[in-house]
DNA sequence: CGCCCTTCGATTGTCTAACAAGTACACATG
DNA sequence: CATGTGTACTTGTTAGACAATCGAAGGGCG
């Protein structure tokens, strides 16, 4: 019997499942989920469905006002600096105490490794082992619930991620590139500047996010001087 | 009738009720809390009190395995420390980037203000403007998430606190003292010597409170050797 | 006499059915 | 055209019920 992976819990699996349709795209932004639709097409009773919901409300996925019907949360640009802001505030600080005791986490490592091994040209691909490369440095500080803020983030992130897809908004080379010096960074200890490299790395990331969005993206949004092609 | 509380939703009400309970220290730690016993205190049907309990569950106050009965969560002194060093995180990187605007929030001077004015032997007052100093700072980066991860951080700590209660683990005058140090260290624009001060800071109230819950304290729990008595 | 197994009570997970209350939108009216 | 009304849809809450599971008490066996 190796089929037993039911999660003990319906709400739960059906949580998870309304998750992964969220995070693949298809449930897009601004769905609508009502409880009797999806007790419907889960065949539970409403309650069940209800919690469910509610409990991915509780994770900011879904948004919900009292009697109204909950949707895929709509990150607007001012969202998006928000979440990256604050992955760059836990990250930032994270790279400085990593560099105090020049531990450089193989987890990251072999994920930028993967980086450079992509020769796909499919955008998205890049995603996975990206997000990996920075939760991996979340993780090798050994904190609980850092990293479990840091995850809620990267749940944010990927929603927006969804929304923009087909186009790719940097260079893969570039990432793989910024992450590598990053790791050499604290490998030196040098705290500070792997934390400022940090921050010009989630800017851009998070400017060329939101021009993609429609908003008005700053200036981080463009590469610096000395690595401006030709 | 001025008692009627109903805020919008029953259940937002009684998880309100239970978690002003839980941090005034009438559910202490480990008191467990089953379904049955809640809609009946509160007289609501079961489904309404399960509702309440697992909002606070996933707000880290409760804690409950499947078809087990929910507790308040008990907090260990590896506990403290995980909660502490993300206070640290958080709170370090914080001060760095107000220390780059050299932006003293308002709110953190009259918070210290109170506790200077602080005349009362209760150890338990100083907490309310402590917890309040440290959450101006946070809240004046502006970004909603990192208050809401902080905000969830100041959570736990208080159901920390409410164990020890009596004895007080800290001199009012330290605190403030080095409360107003960070300050003017922010406001030299000295960013890296504030987050230092704000670790030690941190630090010896989190050894502390580990040796008050009978963990074995380490060197943070001492005072700097310039700042011994005599 | 102590240990393992069974049984039983208590508690939670889930369901069905139902009513109340609130929202949103169409429709009729001025 | 603006406004009020009403109706359908959706959610909030309740009641009662049954199955599954956990924890502890009690009995059988070595």
């Amino acid at each position: 019997m190796a089929g037993r992976i039911t999660a003990v819990s319906i709400v739960d699996a059906i949580a998870a499942d309304l998750r992964a349709r969220i995070f693949s795209g298809d449930l897009g932004s601004g769905h609508t989920l009502t409880e009797t639709d999806v007790a419907s097409t889960y065949e539970v009773a409403r309650p069940t469905a209800k919690a469910s919901i509610e409990k991915l409300v509780a994770e900011g996925l879904l948004d919900r006002g009292t009697h109204k019907t909950a949707r895929v949360v709509e990150l607007g640009p001012d969202s998006v600096r928000d979440i990256y802001l604050a992955r760059a505030y836990l990250e930032s600080e994270v790279l400085r105490r990593l560099a105090r005791t020049k531990d450089v986490p193989e987890g990251a490592v072999q994920a930028n490794r993967d980086i450079a091994a992509l020769q796909t040209g499919a955008p998205l691909d890049v995603i996975e082992p990206d997000m990996r490369f920075h939760t991996s440095l979340i993780d090798a500080v050994g904190n609980e619930r850092i990293s479990r803020m840091y995850r809620s983030l990267v749940g944010e992130v990927k929603l927006c991620m969804v929304r923009i897809q087909s186009l790719h908004l940097l260079d893969t080379a570039l990432i793989q590139a910024e992450h590598q010096r990053i790791l050499e960074l604290i490998e030196a200890g040098q705290g500070d500047a792997a934390a400022e490299l940090l921050d010009e790395h989630l800017g851009r990331a998070r400017e060329r996010l939101v021009s993609a969005m429609g908003g008005t993206a700053g200036p981080e949004a463009d590469l610096p001087s000395d690595l401006l092609p030709e």
